[in-house]
DNA sequence: GTCTATATTCTGATAGAC
DNA sequence: GTCTATCAGAATATAGAC
């Protein structure tokens, strides 16, 4: 889209974000010129210095917001009843995620190309996020045998919804929460036992 | 390593093959140059293309042999006792995708980096993969209301291990296959039950 | 705040000597 | 088969006009 000399601030640095967030999904932020997020945006390539230092900080701040949104959203669970908790952590993942699918393409396929200082920060706001889940284990008589473990696995079998699902496919949404949850609650339900 | 001129094509393929493959897993294929490969190698850039047509080609070729390799070494299992057979499987997946990660990263990341008829090669291979697994579950009284999402989801956590698992850290190889097993048997198991 | 123009470095790929 | 040299274009980032 084309655009004239003028003064955009308050609505320029959203589409700056909107533009990076959309193209670093798609084809990677290292396959990504500035050059491209100007053209997306319909501005020329120097006018996006004014919203980002460089393109690292463009990158890092996308993911940063990404993981404290995720975070503020986690954390609202009452805790006082493990098994819903629980299933609502399942449900609430798998949404989230839905909702946001760039953004989460980006914060699990780009950590490669952070800087050391930026890495770390992300690293640990992950961190923080795989303790919601593990708190939940452990407020719970879960049928779990590591309870480190058992949150990395429902973390990655959640999140692998993201790879296939879509909207408007064979399953609706909450039928796939359903189905995951299903598979939750049996994984780290009381029942164990032989096969 | 400096190299002298001379004839090295008995061993400079697989180097490079090594070369790119470990640096495409730690930076991501957008992110090497062909001189940051051919400096791994020991080799001038205009060595490589003795090796490769293009940068391309070599990305691909690695996610193809790799995949490949994956399904030859998967399709062995006796097909006549589910259970077991389900057992090797995550076990199999897990110890696999170990001694392998740099071409496990790739291919799973770089996905968005090849051309669409790689593209559609790469996928092809994958779906034969998940195939084995559906087809397992296929072959016993599993308790699973969706074969297709049972085996992502399976899928996903297994492939997760990777992300974290470090030889040398608090859990071995042979507990952390114990332990997935355990959360698989239960997931798919015949018990499932009310909590 | 955005533009145009530019500095500097790097990119994938090729040509021809040895 | 590897080297050196090179092409043509693209990369990030900056400077200064408006």
């Amino acid at each position: 889209m084309a655009r004239t000399t003028g003064s955009h601030s308050d609505i320029t640095g959203p589409r700056v974000r909107a533009a990076a967030l959309r193209l670093f999904a798609r084809h990677g932020f290292a396959a990504v010129s500035m050059r491209q997020i100007a053209m997306e945006v319909g501005v020329q390539v120097g006018a996006l210095y004014n919203y980002t230092p460089d393109k690292q900080t463009l990158l890092f701040e996308l993911m940063r917001d990404h993981m404290i949104e995720l975070l503020r959203a986690a954390v609202t669970f009452p805790r006082d009843m493990p098994l819903a908790d629980l299933e609502n952590f399942v449900r609430f993942h798998i949404a989230f995620h839905h909702d946001r699918p760039d953004a989460v393409f980006i914060a699990y396929m780009e950590l490669r190309n952070l800087e050391p200082d930026n890495f770390a920060e992300i690293e640990a706001l992950r961190g923080q996020y795989e303790a919601v889940l593990e708190s939940i284990l452990e407020a719970g008589r879960f049928n779990v045998a590591d309870r480190k473990i058992a949150t990395l696995a429902i973390i990655a079998m959640l999140t692998g919804v993201s790879t296939w699902f879509r909207t408007g496919g064979r399953l609706s949404l909450g039928a796939v929460q359903e189905q995951y949850w299903e598979m939750v609650r049996r994984m780290v339900g009381p029942e164990g036992g032989s096969v």
